[in-house]
DNA sequence: TAAATGACTCGCT
DNA sequence: AAGCGAGCCATTT
């Protein structure tokens, strides 16, 4: 079962509108857990396939895809569907505007 | 109960 | 600009 942490991280990342992207650091920060960037990246990748949460938004603080492998192909490909702007494998804009 | 793991971050070199 | 090391959190064994 999820505990309430990765319920609260999923409503979060739900809540990230398409077209921009959040860092695991400003995520964790969001749900109450400032330094829990490394704990957000371990969820993610509990994440089911079948799940449709935005996962593909979440970078790593360098504007870059953490996730290594075809995975973080995907997650590029699904990135630029969304109209981010890639400069070789950074992410130009940190679009992203959390209002508390 | 204690030790290990990971889709991280920051500061210093 | 790029690489290295220590710090952080909850989950999993």
């Amino acid at each position: 079962m999820d505990s309430p942490e990765i319920l609260s991280l999923y409503a979060q990342l739900n809540k990230v509108p398409k077209g921009t992207v959040v860092t695991y650091g400003s995520l964790a920060k969001m749900i109450g857990k400032p330094g829990g960037a490394r704990w957000v990246g371990y969820v993610l990748k509990n994440l089911p396939e079948e799940t449709k949460l935005p996962w593909h938004r979440v970078i790593n603080s360098q504007g870059k895809i953490s996730l290594p492998g075809e995975r973080g192909e995907v997650q590029k490909r699904r990135l630029k569907k969304e109209n981010v702007e890639f400069t070789n494998d950074r992410v130009r804009l940190k679009a992203y505007h959390w209002n508390p």
